[in-house]
DNA sequence: ATAAATTAGTTACATATGTAACCATTATAC
DNA sequence: GTATAATGGTTACATATGTAACTAATTTAT
């Protein structure tokens, strides 16, 4: 066997991508799971649906790449805890209709400062142009990984 | 509120690091967990443990930034399977001493190149000098990344 | 030398998660 | 128009996970 075709894991993307991944949610989630009594997941929900009001729970499975399952029940607890109100879609009963109760609103408010102070403290150790470079290259990296994704 | 001081979810790096990490490891997945019947943190300590035979299960902890009791637990489970083997340090009585069996070898030998395969077709959306410049941002960004990070 | 603090790892508990099976509704095929 | 398939979402079950409390071994401070 070839020793290059073994794997070198700190030279592996997917690994590396996945422990950063890790360290930055955990990061941020540092400021507000305890403070906000907000799991990862349901912050991520009020935050896709601070941006966009009215999503079904569909539309934020594509979005956000988490299970349908694990945004049902998300969404359940939001709703349970009045930070979430759901309503149905006239034109197609199945769909749900989302937005941000007002207390919903006000925890996007308080935590998107605190989300962005993280953001930019992290950034921090690229330049300028590396931060554009980066971004661009995410999305790329995205639209590849979509496309290799084997069908469910 | 200014409205820059809200979240824009789909420029905002950590959220978009976690969808991408997300794809990519569930792209991988579908390689292995089926076949092999592998979760995708067991073949993260048999890649690790590849890579670097006798790590104790701290040591695994610190390289993937896995909870230490997921690392517990799964190499429990490789351990039961015959896929690992463990033994006591002579010199330190509490750390483990953890090294791939021979299946647990055959497995890392059969996966590697499914991976790597899976990472080539992956970084095939990006020019060759990009590839080089990723890498070297992501390591800034971990470093980074691990230095926001609050204490346990 | 001994008590206190640290470190490695495990266990117990509550909670979260993924898979598959399941309604209800809407779209498609005939 | 009716049967069939596809879609949105939930539920049930088994399993995985995180937190905190724990044991055992080692290190540090005195």
């Amino acid at each position: 066997m070839e020793n290059s075709e073994l794997l070198n894991l700190e030279e592996f993307l997917p690994y590396r991508l996945s422990v950063l991944s890790n360290t930055v949610s955990r990061g941020i989630a540092a400021a507000y799971v305890d403070r906000f009594g907000l799991s990862i997941r349901e912050w991520r929900i009020i935050a896709v649906l601070g941006r966009y009001p009215g999503l079904s729970a569909a539309e934020i499975v594509k979005l956000t790449e988490m299970d349908k399952v694990a945004v049902s029940r998300a969404v359940n607890r939001l709703t349970g805890k009045g930070r979430l109100k759901r309503s149905l879609s006239v034109a197609d009963k199945r769909r749900s209709v989302l937005v941000l109760s007002k207390e919903g609103k006000h925890l996007f408010d308080q935590i998107s400062p605190l989300a962005k102070s993280y953001e930019e403290r992290l950034l921090k150790c690229l330049p300028r142009e590396d931060q554009d470079r980066l971004s661009g290259m995410l999305d790329n990296l995205q639209k590849q990984a979509t496309a290799l994704r084997p069908p469910d």
